[in-house]
Parts: structure tokens; sequence; C-alpha cells
DNA sequence: CGACTACTTGAGAACGCTCAATCCTCGTGG
DNA sequence: CCACGAGGATTGAGCGTTCTCAAGTAGTCG
């Protein structure tokens, strides 16, 4: 109650599940919805706990982390808005959910939420499919981790970033050198990818020696020659 | 129709998505559906076709696999009795289905076995917390993947292998030594874990040097100190 | 009995990791 | 305005795990 703004000036709106509903629907489910920010490195839910929130991201970006007993962690997934955050179902949740950056999210508590859910097919089947991408993208990843070399990771990482940077990104010329804004730090991109800082540094400089990208500052990429960078994504 | 047998004696009636239908719902989608029996070996769907079929699986294995343009291979999945098999949405599968064992599907055309999912939510619920469960389990193998060393994947791999086995696999006392044949030959386990036939047979060796596993047979597993084994599976 | 396939074992190389030092950037406070 | 500090990024040297390549063994089926 407090806070919740309307889902009329909801940025994902349209993206997001509730954009299946109707705007009755939306007004009945924003009665159980409560917007909450929060900052970089927060975590939202650890490893462990019981599933017990529903949300949308509005903003910002989150991860995904599994790890080891003895802490050896991976990111297995990135959450940008407008993705669905956690289960509907009971049971304990796997990996633990952290803001990467400053991030909104539109929270419902999971049973009630479960119960719209239920009673709306469409968002449900939207919902499923959105899952169903999830799961064949966590299995490509699966296939880069296990069977890619660092410099084919790397290459192919920042690919998928400038395909995901799309509007902010600045290019002078369709064909021509594109530029953008790494999202996460160089450990981050580790954490991705399965490797340690100090090889995604040198798989880095290394791209930049041989004129395939530009690092014009510590977080920022050009990607001079989009061929040679996906010519080293599909081969060692 | 040409071959199909009643549901009635399907042997995962209740386990597989079917299990949410009622005798007259199953007697309709009964009417789309083929059983067909595949080859050990034999590919059902390529990467890259187009989503065509759904099915379940009655008996045998599958296994997913995906790969690079230069032919290295990694399983993705493993698909046991009763699980659900292909993408009820139009689009590109991003892998290869092929089958481990000899193994019976039931197949139905994918548009019509949609609009039965659309119309039955219990099914379509079903579905979509069964990819959650998958999504989930893809996620903790990409930490396996990323992170853990040869003997941890290895060790690990037996421990979920002996949790399958369960009512085939055979213990002189419940605390006692477990014994069961491994449904997946050396290199296929390689394919699993992200390694190489060469390492995983090693890892093998190791286990049993260490008094942790037998190898009365060459398919055959005994753990003789499962603690060992776990132990083994959680730190390098 | 011979061919085939799966599995094991060995030697050497390579890729990525660990540990450690240095550098850069940026925000803060003297 | 500049010195300082903190966090991130880079670079280097050396090592270790796993891979590659290559034999060799075992079990199976004709």
């Amino acid at each position: 109650m407090a806070t919740s703004d309307i889902c009329a000036d909801c940025a994902v709106r349209d993206q997001a599940l509730c954009g299946s509903l109707d705007n009755d629907e939306l007004t009945a489910l924003n009665m159980l919805s409560r917007r909450q920010l929060v900052a970089p490195g927060e975590t939202i839910t650890w490893a462990g706990d019981d599933h017990v929130i529903c949300a949308n991201l509005l903003s910002g970006m989150l991860k995904l982390v599994a790890s080891t007993a003895d802490g050896r962690e991976q990111i297995v997934g990135l959450l940008y808005p407008a993705d669905f955050v956690g289960q509907p179902y009971p049971g304990r949740s796997s990996f633990t959910i952290t803001a990467l950056t400053e991030a909104e999210l539109c929270i419902f508590p999971r049973e009630p939420f479960t119960r719209v859910l239920e009673d709306h097919a469409h968002m449900e089947r939207l919902l499923l499919r959105r899952t169903m991408e999830a799961l064949d993208e966590a299995r490509s990843r699966m296939l880069t981790l296990a069977r890619k070399s660092a410099q084919e990771k790397v290459a192919g990482f920042l690919l998928d970033m400038a395909a995901r940077a799309g509007a902010s990104a600045c290019r002078a010329t369709p064909a021509g050198p594109l530029t953008f804004d790494l999202p996460l730090t160089r450990g981050q991109i580790a954490d991705v990818l399965g490797l340690t800082i100090e090889t995604v540094s040198r798989q880095m400089t290394r791209l930049k020696a041989a004129g395939v990208i530009a690092l014009p500052g510590t977080r920022a990429i050009t990607i001079t020659n989009r061929e040679a960078l996906e010519a080293r994504a599909e081969a060692a």
C-alpha cells in the first residue's frame, strides 16, 4: 500500500509479464505490489531461503549466483529490466540474487501472486515461454563454460553485451565501430564466464593488441572489427 | 490410427504431463499421438531444425547436445522416462536430441499439442513447474562445469547416478555398499561433465585406488564409502 | 579367433590459475 | 590544487590441472 505507484507509469508495463493483463486486472495486481529500491551489491534473496517473493525488475541489473561450500562463485544468470525475478512455487532457492547496479523492483508476495498467475492463463503462458527461453540460454551457456577457450568466451561475451547495449550504444556508421559501456566489472565478467579476473583482462588486452577492439575507458568498449571478433568467438 | 496404444497401459501415465488429464481428455490427446521406437544413437531432432514435435519419453534415455561449429560437444541435459521432450512454441531448436539407449516416445505434432496445452491449465502449469526445475538444474550444472575440479565433477556425477539408480540399485544393507550400472559410457560421462574421456577414466581409477568406489565391471559401480565420495564431490 | 569398441595408462604440452607487483582512475580531504 | 587512498585493472613469473597424442588392455560379437 504505502508506496505503490500506479502501473500506468511503469517503465516496463508492456515488456514485463503484466503486459498480458488489461487495466482492471492490473489494478488488482497493483494492490499486491510494493516497489523497492536496492543498492548495488545488496542481496535480495539468499541461496537456501524459502521462496517468498516474485517480482518484476523495473530498472537496473541483478545477478543470480551459485556458489560452492568453499566460496567459489559462478554467475548463472543476469537479469535485465522487465525480467521476472523469483519462483512462483514453494521451495528453497538454489541461488543468491544480488543487485549489480542500483535497481528497482516491483515485488509481490509469492502466494497471492501465484493465485493471480493461475487465474490468468495468458500471464502463465508468457512466464512459461520466458522460462523456456531462459532454459535454452542457460544450456547454451553450459556449452560455453565447458568447452570454449578463454578467448572465445570473452569475444562471445563482448558480442552479447554489444547486442544488449543496443539503443544506448553509439555507432558512427551502420557497419562502423560500435562503442558502449560494459555494465560489469572485470571480476563480474570473470564470474559470468567461469574465468579469473586476470584471464579476462589478458584476453581483453590481446583483443586490443590485435586491433579487434579498443578500450577508450576502463568500462567502455569499442568494437572496431566485428567480423574479427565474431571469428574469435567461434574458434579457439 | 495406425499404432497408438491406449494411454491406459502407458508406463508413465501418472508421472508424465498427461497425469494432469482425466480419461476423456486423455482420449482426445491420444488421437493426436503416435508411439515411436528409436534405436541407441538415433537422433530425434537436430539443432537448427524447426520445432515440430512435442513428446513424452516412455522408456530409455535421451541426451540434449549442444555443439560448436568445429565439433566440440557438450551434453546439456539428460532425459528420463516421463520427461517432456521438445518445445511447444514455434522457433528453431538450439540442441540436438539423440537416444542414448533404445527409447520409446509418445509423439505429438507441435501445433495441436500446444492447443491442448492452452486448453488445459493444469497441464500447462505442470509443464511450467518442470521447466523451472530444469532451469534450476541447468544453472546448478553451470556451477559444476565452470568451477569444479575433475575430481569433484566425477564424484558428484556418481552420486547423482546413484540417486537416479534408486530402485534398480542393489544394496546389501541400508548404509552398506551400493552397486548399480552406469547408463553412460565414459565418453558420454565426459560429455556431461565437460571433461575428456581420459580424465574421467583417471578420476575413476583414482577413486578406486582410494577405496571410495569399486568397479566390478566396466559399466558397474559400487560405492563402498559414500561419505568419502560426498567429501570428494564438495572439495577439490 | 580376429575385429571392434570401450576403457586404461603414460608422457608431454598447454591453457588458465595463483600469487604478487604495479598502474590507473576517481573521489576525498588537506 | 594537489596529495592521498581505495578499488579496479593490468602485467609478469611460475605452477598445476587437464588436455592431447599415443600405446596398450579388456571385453564382445561375429
